[in-house]
DNA sequence: CATGAATGAGGTTTCATTCAT
DNA sequence: TATGAATGAAACCTCATTCAT
């Protein structure tokens, strides 16, 4: 899997009707109840099925394989954390710079919290099923939401360039995973959330003092 | 695997006779061989022994199984890096703090890149195989290389205190992770050597500062 | 294998459809043929899958392990010998003891001898598989049997304890296996039974007078 | 190994040299020893061989294979009752009959008692290594013995025939099998030991009543 | 459309035995 | 003679996927 090009992780027709819906739904939330109750390993479709109530053959019906179906499950996810992102980026619109950042960053890494064990889950599957691509998807429409939102703030004009951004995007992610993977405490979280929001505050304004 | 203990990951047997130690080397450079030919899936322990020469059987002598041959593998990688910025930390000492810094980073930085297609390859095993136990040791030698070097900072005598180091390391790797999964060129190597200096750089004035 | 305690012998799944049906019986069936054919070692689920005429992972879908295809076969053979000293028992109801005896032992000798390859081969597993705990069962089931035709005796009216019906059932059994492992004859098994009965009769008896 | 003839079971070359002596010792304890410890499977020559402190090629110099080894310990543990038996039976030379069959028989039941572990070990390999024809062997060797002692009772002067004797040690010895392999504890041995007296001593009784 | 029985390549691991040192 | 590294056949078992019903 590792080195071939990603093809077909599409969902394979897309539900017209209610009881597809349905079939979906419930494919989907029992994936990630088989992630989460049986790691990345001892995960099959068959099991995925009998979690789901349908048989194996109903869930190839709408997902062509195994990594479509895990795709599928870690796209959602990295919809909802960018969306949580985002929402945080439009709330923080017309404030001053450093507050953006933080508003920004704690609405990361709360949602991080929040779906802790899921995002364990999928980092170990991440790579199999076309991760990072999806990755850095997403980390365009944070890029694009920051800086939206950085050209309304209160205190500065200019703005830092697109490589800064998804640097710090990658750093804020890179420690969020490192301490989600060492099964950080929730003390230990909460002391995070203050030390990225600094990172990233201070990382922003040097890199927007360099460029002017 | 990925639920479970890590438990019997050492090597097995410690060669005594001259041939064992060839063999022993041999399947540790064809397990890397084999990670970098067909990636974490394709990887069979019978591709391992049939690229070093030998048989199965030998090579379940000197590894209690196929996780402990890529632990062994991970290890020795994590050390090497580890290394390179404890002798770049070593280096630094007595000069300015941001200088150290920058020595500390561009080692870490440009060891990856010399690494880049095994640290990508590890990035996909490492979960399997207690990467994250590891990581967190050597971050803790990490973190004492750092200390020690800050100590000797000519321009400051304060020291940031050790979770910002942590997560100044965690923020660093995930970043460099992010690019190499990402398959970034050696132009965006370059450009991330330097901002990721700077993010460390201000991160730790930043931290330091807040803290007296 | 010898140590541990038994688990999981139970086959997997129930057959539903129709199809199903056929390959549980068909792998039951070539269990025996391999058993035969080949002893108990060089017996192996893929060679009992051939001969079945399905493959390996269909065995593996209704019995979880080798084990438990084995122990299914052995829960099969001890039923019928079982059952056939039952039916031996409950048609000798309302005779006088040493008949009974003689009906009892002379069933189990009969049916015995008429599975004499099977038997011999079951030998060899059943340590392997769970045997003594399912002949405990059995002997359970066959004292009960006894212990119901013996207060039908048209000739006495106390009955032997416990522990010795159970101990002229192992008796019975021991000896029989004796001269089936030692590949006796018919006319060595022909004396054989007729010392049985005189042996079971003879210690009934003493045990009886022993009791009261 | 079921079926096939039984061949090259003898230990390869008799010790002449104290040291060999000693080596052929330590081997054939560690194999007991393996065998307690490990069960018949999880039994190795490897194994054996570290435990006996030795290399596995010079097991392999005393024992032409595995086969050997089992039946090597097997054949001693077989002798060793035998002998105690054999013993038991001399002691009770020119005493009535009922007080020899008790003695032999307690005689039996007590050597196995105390050895209750290997013996139970030696049940689950005893038909891969040639078992059943030791068997033969050593229950013609305790015919003998207890023909020589029957033939001196002080209150009988036939004897029973042959069959009835080997009849009676299969089921002696069965039902102490029944007994060692489901775990019975020593009260139930105890009681054993009782009742298989009253069922040798009856069979005799009978058996030679009738032969007149 | 749904079902679930069947497939079978392929993976991991063991272990009796050999033979160069 | 002793050693123990090496062998490699062969066993067990899994699981993504298909297709007849």
């Amino acid at each position: 899997m590792s080195t071939n090009t990603i093809t077909a992780f599409e969902p394979r027709k897309t539900p017209v009707q209610a009881r597809s819906a349905a079939t979906v739904e419930a494919i989907s939330e029992a994936t990630i109840q088989i992630l989460l109750a049986h790691g990345s390993d001892r995960f099959t479709t068959t099991r995925v099925a009998d979690r789901a109530g349908v048989s194996v053959g109903t869930l190839y019906q709408y997902y062509p394989n195994k990594q479509s179906l895990l795709a599928s499950v870690l796209e959602n996810h990295l919809n909802t954390v960018t969306a949580a992102v985002e929402r945080a980026c439009e709330q923080a619109c017309h404030k001053p710079l450093s507050d953006m950042i933080r508003e920004m960053v704690e609405g990361f890494v709360d949602i991080k919290i929040e779906r802790a064990d899921i995002s364990v889950a999928l980092y170990r599957v991440s790579a199999d099923v076309g991760g990072p691509a999806l990755v850095k998807k997403m980390s365009e429409r944070l890029y694009r939401a920051i800086e939206r939102m950085i050209a309304t703030a209160s205190d500065v004009d200019s703005s830092p360039d697109k490589f800064a951004i998804e640097t710090m995007l990658a750093a804020m992610s890179g420690a969020m995973r490192s301490v989600l993977e060492g099964g950080g405490s929730p003390a230990v979280m909460r002391k995070l959330r203050e030390h990225l929001v600094l990172l990233c505050q201070s990382y922003m304004a040097a890199a927007m003092a360099k460029d002017s």
